[in-house]
DNA sequence: ACCAGGGTAAACATGT
DNA sequence: GACATGTTTACCCTGG
């Protein structure tokens, strides 16, 4: 037994690295790659970065769509660091971090300038961005492979008139798609460029690539508009009459007779450089042209950023000579820029889009995170004035040294698909009180407050988020650990199994092992709520529910805020009350049935219940030999205890039998009293 | 300042 | 002896 269980630990502790490794592996891959991009002279084309962006974008959906689950998470991982998006057909060329890589979004974390709310409605943001991406991905590969059948077949069957129409028409949706993912990742650019512009993303100097493009490529379109009437002039209004839509559309039937056709701006074709651009370009240079030497939009590592442009230019002057001379005030520049001007209209259609279906996704999701109501903040996305506390607490990093390290870096937030809510905290059981108001946890500004668990279905909606967020639980380990066993079907857990409970659920703890694990062994031992109890197999460990109970504190009717959110937070839904508990109990009821845990109107009515009783028993509890504050007002009322007899429960799988007795130590823990457990004692 | 709860580290014992 | 498991103690931090 032991040594299947060392084995299993073994197997685990390479599954978390497994599982959490590669991840970082494949981000810090790809962050290397955009720096070493960005230092680069060299460019691919817009439609190849497009598809590495994309990829890198698919990677993070995959990613996050993978993680949602356990174990195929880390399969997936594994495979991920063979990189299989190097497979797509485009040149492996190196990266442009237009995309916001999971390691910008720390960098915005760490530079604490996002409020939660700002920085929950970027991720999102992204995330539906990529998801989107990934569709329209998808969709491309099935339209080339259609195209390259068709090609097969016509090689085969000779050309006709039909089979030809078809291709070109396959080869025009391809077209389409192509188009739609590029400005897809244009998208994605004037998304960053609005951190940028918003402060909220400084990009380092190894990445010169990525603002000069955003600025070059990601321009709102009002300035655009504004430009334009400044470059053109009279033609403006031939673009409005022009357009087929009230915005600007500016189809190729529009513009003018040397207009490059739309493929020209996915397809990154060579156009001929001139443009009218140079035109405000050289407004600017005359007004401030030291500013513009290293700034300019239109000028980044040594290469003229004009689209499809890219002529090298040594230094800023040979490259305003070039911007003179190729980009001049002509019909291609015009047309150049009304398509520029088009796909940023498109963009923020596009963004728009996004946005509402975001909305759409949270409000059929129940994502709370956006309600405008007060303080709906997620659990890891904590308030900018105590994030940096948060953060050293929240970092994988930072568990091993003591909570006092405030300079801990970040914890790379891994976005998951979804957000804690204030009410399923507080299903899962006492909140860490160092964390809890740190947190910013609107509901447990009380930290005192004891609002629990049995309610699997919201405690599991949670587990979504933390399984892959590398953030740590806002719970205690006693609570972690009795939540973990009280999930498994016997409610028995051993320790090794404790173990990979609590790095399947969450991927704070696939990390440090060595620290966690030694503090879940500490609490098991600690906390009398945890019954150490043997059987052939092995030790297992159960809970005393009524145990756990007791070591609640109890100052809810002191607590004006308790009672206040009790009011406003529609009683945190789950929490089954310890009367009824023990009613269950005395009744020979499964105390810990999933069926009576997955009842919401159970949970409800257990809940309201609870802190009925909780209210009135607050001075009522007449056991003075227990002043314990962790002592629940319940116990003294019931004075139940549940307990396991090991000879009565089957060794192999059924339920522990649950028997009530009439005494148990008062105290939670410390004082773990083990002539109270005469079990343990005689099977030890 | 004190206390309690919780986290972390470590020593130690025991069993495999 | 190595390792897993379990117990215990000590120290620290946080919040009341």
């Amino acid at each position: 037994m032991m040594q299947e269980s060392g084995t299993e630990t073994k197997s685990n502790d390479s599954v978390i690295q497994n599982g959490a490794g590669p991840d970082n592996h494949l981000l810090e891959c790809t962050l290397r790659e955009s720096r070493s991009n960005g230092e680069t002279p060299l460019e691919v084309g817009a439609v190849e970065l497009a598809h590495l962006q994309q990829q890198q974008a698919l990677q993070a959906a995959r990613q996050l769509l993978i993680n949602q689950q356990p174990f195929s998470g880390i399969k997936a991982n594994k495979r991920n660091d063979k990189h299989p998006s190097l497979q797509v057909p485009v040149s492996v060329a190196m990266m442009t971090p237009q995309v916001i890589t999971p390691q910008q979004m720390q960098q915005i974390l760490q530079q604490q300038v996002l409020t939660p709310q700002q920085l929950q409605v970027l991720l999102q943001q992204q995330q539906a961005l990529m998801l989107q991406q990934q569709q329209l991905q998808e969709f491309y590969k099935k339209q080339q492979e259609q195209l390259q059948l068709q090609l097969l077949q016509q090689q085969h069957a000779g050309k006709q008139p039909k089979e030809q129409q078809q291709q070109q028409q396959v080869a025009t949706q391809q077209l389409a798609f192509q188009q739609q993912l590029l400005q897809m990742q244009q998208l994605q650019q004037q998304h960053l460029l609005t951190l940028q512009r918003q402060g909220l993303l400084s990009i380092q100097p190894g990445q010169p690539t990525l603002p000069l493009q955003s600025l070059a490529q990601g321009m709102i379109p009002a300035e655009l508009q504004q430009l334009w009437k400044e470059v053109t002039g009279s033609h403006t209004a031939d673009d409005v009459v022009c357009n087929n839509h009230s915005t600007l559309d500016l189809s190729t039937t529009c513009v003018s007779s040397t207009a490059q056709p739309k493929t020209s701006l996915l397809l990154n074709s060579q156009a001929s450089t001139n443009g009218q651009a140079s035109v405000l370009t050289l407004k600017r240079e005359s007004s401030s042209h030291e500013e513009y030497t290293h700034n300019h939009p239109l000028y980044g590592h040594g290469v003229c950023k004009w689209p499809g442009c890219e002529t090298i230019c040594e230094d800023f002057p040979s490259f305003l000579k070039h911007l003179n001379s190729e980009h001049a005030l002509d019909d291609r520049s015009t047309a150049q820029c009304r398509v520029q001007m088009q796909v940023v209209q498109q963009l923020e259609l596009q963004l728009s889009k996004d946005k509402e279906r975001l909305q759409a996704m949270m409000s059929h999701l129940h994502v709370k995170s956006t309600e405008p109501k007060a303080s709906p903040q997620p659990l890891n996305l904590v308030s900018s004035a105590t994030l940096s506390k948060t953060a050293s607490e929240a970092s994988p990093q930072s568990l091993p040294h003591t909570p006092t390290t405030p300079t801990a870096p970040l914890t790379p937030i891994t976005q998951g698909p979804s957000v804690i809510t204030t009410t399923s905290i507080h299903n899962v059981g006492p909140i860490r009180r160092r964390y809890s108001d740190k947190y910013n946890i609107p509901i447990s500004s009380d930290p005192m407050i004891s609002v629990d668990f049995l309610s699997l279905p919201d405690f599991a909606q949670n587990q979504e988020f933390y399984k892959n967020a590398e953030v740590r639980p806002p719970f205690t380990y006693a609570s972690l650990i009795r939540q973990g066993i009280l999930e498994s079907p016997e409610k028995q857990l051993t320790l090794n199994e404790i173990y990979n409970w609590f790095t399947r659920q969450f991927a704070y703890f696939r990390r440090n092992a060595a620290t966690w694990k030694n503090a879940v062994r500490h609490n098991l031992s600690l906390h009398k709520c945890f019954v150490r109890v043997e059987n052939v197999k092995g030790a297992v460990w159960t809970v005393d529910e009524m145990e756990f109970q007791k070591r609640r504190p109890q100052k809810i009717s002191g607590s004006p805020t308790l009672i206040k959110n009790i009011q406003t937070s529609h009683a945190y839904c789950s929490p089954l009350s310890a009367a009824l508990q023990a009613s269950m109990a005395e009744n020979s009821l499964p105390l810990y049935t999933t069926a009576s845990m997955g009842n919401p109107a159970l949970n409800s009515l257990a809940n309201a219940i609870r802190e009925d009783l909780n209210g009135v028993m607050e001075h009522t509890s007449s056991n003075g030999s227990d002043s314990s504050p962790g002592r629940s007002p319940m116990q003294g009322m019931h004075q139940v205890h549940v307990k396991e007899e090991p000879l009565d429960h089957d060794d192999n799988d059924g339920p522990l039998s649950l028997v009530t007795t009439a005494n148990h130590s008062p105290d939670f823990d410390r004082d773990r009293d083990y002539e109270d457990e005469p079990v343990n004692d005689d099977m030890e």
